[in-house]
DNA sequence: CTGAAAGCGCTAACAA
DNA sequence: TTGTTAGCGCTTTCAG
């Protein structure tokens, strides 16, 4: 290991606070005071000048374990994620929970349990023993958990999911609203013959997603058809698949359950001759940017507020924001708008 | 003076080693070694259960912040990236990063960056007070990037980038055995007419992805031809772009600098009514799976290791693995065949 | 084989 | 306005 030490210290040891002291000439509680500018300290400005210099010359950094170890708390907060790899999901509520959490001089430990009973266990141990504030418990797409029991210790926030028969407060999307999102934007570009293609898989988005669509629609006055609801597997295959069926319908738009989905279906679009929006308006879901923003057309969607889960998620937990009756926090799925749903003119 | 009067456990406070050592009847040092199964520790077996026992009973957790004072050294290791949430490439670097460490017994502390060089410092700075065994500096493309100074004061390794002139180990992708891996792939296939479309950005990619494919034509007795290699930006538009120029060339095959460039090649691919890969193969790189595993028809392509680069990073810092002379470890690119190219039955 | 005791670097009463 | 003094929970010699 090539390390080269400039430290301006005997032998690699740190500058401790006491030495700081020294060096100024006053007591290690003043320093503590001035460095930590504990309110009601009443130090001179001379003083405090002094400490200050002496730290700086002497490059001092405070040892978190020790000021952890006094005042018996730290600011730690943990964050364990099923799958941090798969999708950039996991990385913007990383992100978004790091920021928020930042802001309040918090740092984030983070796990990667890949859904591992046994991972989970020894992340949430080893977060325990670091006296984390709290855990914020996530998955990478939003869904049911059964929850480790170690969680008990501790205040627990879920994030992307949520665990029946628990009164542990989730923050999660709010999966009806982005459905009716979604919709309505196609319902405003006056479409009125709208297919659905929804996923296979049984999940909050699949249920919530249709909901809104339903919502959408009946608030325009339109019946839903049952017909124009379909079911493909949540990927570019299913999409593909499914567009002869949507098209038999003679609809003049569709909303597919992901962009992924969407993909899969301009594909098949185009091997039809056809194209989108002239067609088939096209409206998808999540808001996958690599794929929606460089689709031709250029996709539009709604997306899936990974961030701000994250944010939220360490503000419930450091309690500066408060958690709804319920205990669920749903958060809003933004509209995005690119150029894949056609103008027909008419006002929904 | 110590007192000798059990201590009652104040304000729910935590079950402490000296309470397990009052339960079992033993001494606080006993039970720090039946804990720790310090080596050379002589108990007895009665002891030792007794001390067990008692800890499981209490549900005894350590205090990691008392032991990381007394022993002056933490299992903790820092990561700064500069953008987690963009791409899963970044996620797929802390992944393997944590496993590491993980499995070694260290903690990742994450910070997200956001290329913002003040952040960056505070990010540093709170990792140093946590007393990180070192930090890997880690950036989600490969690129040149310039050290913050206070990573001087700790073990540095940098992943996924370099410092021109720092002679800190670094861990990137092998981009020229990259491009001979991708280009290789076609040659095997019977190509011997391949254009390359590189990106306009210069970067190791540029360069190695560039040198590599050089290097195998020329292993292959082809005399690389200049109006073969191609600019086009690297995201979907400049593969479409780029498509008419690439056919004018009666090229049987194309290795694109990217997977997302290979997409919007696809589209163009598909609009002159051609298809992948009877008219045309087609090789991709960076393996992102949302795309190249499920375009039409699934690209072939060569994987960025990320994974591999964060593991690389902390068994260095760990000195689980030596620095290779020259400070610099290389990891392979792996060849990801799926159905993008077509085999033109002669042997490379 | 086991225990007593001395701190690790820092904060927080309480003194002065 | 500043200093003294206990520890926080744990590891680690060194005695017994």
């Amino acid at each position: 290991m090539t390390n080269s030490t400039p430290r301006p210290r005997r032998r690699g040891a740190r500058v401790t606070l006491r030495e700081v002291a020294e060096a100024a000439g006053v007591s290690t509680a003043t320093v503590s005071h001035v460095l930590n500018e504990t309110s009601g300290a009443r130090i001179g400005p001379d003083t405090r000048q002094r400490v200050r210099d002496a730290a700086d010359a002497l490059g001092y950094r405070p040892n978190a374990a020790a000021k952890n170890l006094v005042t018996g708390t730290t600011r730690f907060i943990g964050l364990v994620a099923d799958a941090i790899a798969t999708t950039p999901f996991a990385g913007q509520i990383i992100h978004g929970a790091q920021d928020a959490a930042w802001r309040q001089g918090y740092t984030l430990l983070v796990a990667n349990t890949a859904g591992n009973t046994e991972a989970e266990r020894d992340a949430i141990a080893m977060m325990l023993d670091h006296q984390v504030q709290g855990i914020l418990y996530s998955t990478w797409y939003h869904r049911a958990v059964e929850l480790p029991a170690a969680l008990r210790e501790t205040n627990t926030i879920l994030v992307n999911c949520y665990a029946p028969g628990s009164d542990l407060p989730a923050v999660v999307p709010d999966e009806v609203q982005g459905g009716r999102t979604a919709t309505q934007a196609l319902l405003d570009a006056g479409h009125r013959r709208i297919a659905f293609v929804n996923t296979t898989t049984p999940s909050p988005a699949h249920d919530g997603r249709l909901r809104g669509y339903g919502e959408a629609l009946r608030a325009a006055g339109i019946t839903v058809d049952p017909a124009l609801v379909f079911d493909a597997r949540p990927e570019q295959e299913g999409g593909y698949d499914v567009l002869p069926r949507v098209l038999e319908q003679g609809v003049t738009a569709v909303f597919c359950h992901n962009d992924r989905v969407a993909m899969g279906l301009y594909d098949a679009v185009r091997e039809r001759g056809l194209t989108v929006p002239e067609d088939l308006s096209v409206m998808g879901f999540d808001n996958q940017e690599i794929i929606a923003a460089h689709l031709r057309p250029p996709l539009s969607t709604v997306g899936l507020p990974h961030g701000e889960l994250g944010a939220a998620g360490v503000r419930l937990l450091l309690g500066q924001q408060d958690v709804p009756p319920g205990g669920r926090l749903e958060v809003t799925c933004p509209q995005v708008l690119r150029a894949s749903v056609r103008n027909l003119g008419a006002a929904g």
